[in-house]
RNA sequence: GGAGGGGUAGCGAAGUGGCUAAACGCGGGUGACUGUAAAUCAUCUCCCAUCGGGUUCGGCAGUUCGAAUCUGUCCCCCUCCA
């Protein structure tokens, strides 16, 4: 029996929405959450304790990113992937899925697995179910994720449904090859912009009974609605005593609205990639800090954020850092960025808590203002 | 005083008769970024403007159909020798 559970603890009245809380092998994490995303066992510029302190509870490494580099026998070697990072919160890998789709424009793939070339040298690799579940066995992590295919958007129906097919076959290879018992694993629901798709997709994903679902291949150039339901499509036949993941979202309003119709689980690389670039989410709104407005505002980042770098430190000053290129103002933007992320969370889980989800939304709503980007 | 080198857009620096409003870099403006090939990328940066037009390559005067590029002269800067 496996020490991995989710447990539903409140169900919003007015939505899909629900607070919940996971069990993740004797540690807990409470739902909906937000995931760093730390790719090379690093969420890039902040350290484990820092993670901590903002308030992250579980935090992301990558499949494909370890396996090329250090390699994944490094990281055994190291003790696994938490000793290896000096992080003893859960951690979660994806497959190396999304890098297939992401950064090959020559991948070939088959029904055996994918093959496509190394971004660092060029060299040919091949990736399939059953290596990368090999690869994040080694790798260590508490949760772990079916090699998929992520669809691109648009995708014409038939080519849609014949890959869904094939991650549906690549998930249960995946299944019968993984043989930790200290390590959960997700399946993925694909299925494009299709209801049929994604239901059925999910519907079989269930009957192969994995430790919680993920709904993949979203925000990926479909408009917001389309988005919007292919999330409700997908959740449509999950199980309410499994965790619900929708991988590499979030914006603002992604979030909300991804809670709203029943996700419990989030990760993406957003906030702190537009942090490196110079963006933070504030609770007005974006903000640019090197546009020359913020040269001598001498006013915190996000007057109502509690993180280090909104405490101690100016506009101006963060916008210095930036035209000098200086490290430390990405550092504290991420730092923002993330605290911003998992703040909104915390306040959403509150809100849950006392039925009053949907009054928060428009809230946000409201008194914000995000652009149609949702940020 | 003598010999040599040089003055190009905010800065640095190419160009050495037409294809040049003038490469490139920096600086500056603006934008993008959603399971991280991303401290990255795109775009603008003489002036006015929608096409398009108007002024430029230290100053002035020339040569030429045509000059940042050739000639004369003046101004300024640098190096070496006295």
């Amino acid at each position: 029996m496996k020490d991995f559970s989710y447990t539903l603890i409140r169900k919003d009245p007015h939505s899909n929405a629900r607070l919940g809380e996971m069990n993740v092998f004797g540690k807990k994490v409470k739902t909906p959450v937000f995931m760093p995303v730390g790719t090379q066992a690093t969420v890039k510029f902040l350290s484990p304790e820092e993670l901590k302190e903002i308030g992250s509870q579980i935090v992301l490494a990558n499949t494909y990113h370890l396996w090329l580099r250090p390699g994944e026998d490094i990281v055994r070697e190291a003790g696994g992937i938490h000793r290896f990072m000096n992080y003893d919160g859960p951690m979660l890998t994806d497959s190396g899925g999304f890098q297939v789709f992401s950064l090959s424009d020559t991948r070939k793939i088959k029904e055996e697995g994918v093959y496509f070339r190394s971004n660092l040298d060029g060299t040919a690799l091949f990736l399939s179910p059953e290596k990368s579940i090999q690869i994040q066995e080694a790798i260590g992590a508490d949760i772990i994720m079916s090699f998929d295919e992520c669809i691109p958007y648009p995708a014409d129906y038939a080519y849609t449904k014949d890959s869904t097919e094939r991650t549906l076959r690549w998930a249960r290879r995946g299944r019968e090859v993984h043989s930790r018992n200290d390590q959960a694993l997700f399946g993925i629901v694909q299925g494009g912009e299709y209801e049929d798709l994604r239901r059925y997709c999910a519907k079989e994903l269930v009957k192969m009974d994995f430790d919680g679902y993920s709904i993949g291949g979203t925000s990926v150039g479909e408009d917001k609605p389309t988005m919007y339901r292919m999330i409700e499509y997908a959740v449509k036949d999950l199980p309410e005593d499994k965790p619900r993941y929708l991988m590499g979202v979030g914006t603002v309003y992604d979030l909300l609205e991804g809670i709203e119709r029943g996700i419990d689980m989030f990760d993406c690389v957003l906030p702190t990639r537009i942090a490196r670039h110079g963006t933070l989410m504030t609770s007005q709104g974006r903000i640019n800090i090197k546009r020359q407005i913020y040269r001598n505002d001498f006013t915190p980042l996000d007057p109502e954020c509690d993180c280090i770098a909104c405490r101690q430190y100016t506009r101006a000053y963060l916008h210095h850092l930036f035209r000098c290129n200086e490290g430390f103002g990405m550092r504290l933007l991420s730092i923002h960025n993330l605290r911003f992320l998992l703040h909104l969370t915390e306040q959403a889980r509150e809100a849950l808590a006392n039925d009053r989800f949907k009054e928060f939304k428009e809230e946000i709503y409201a008194r914000y203002q995000y652009d149609e980007r949702g940020f």
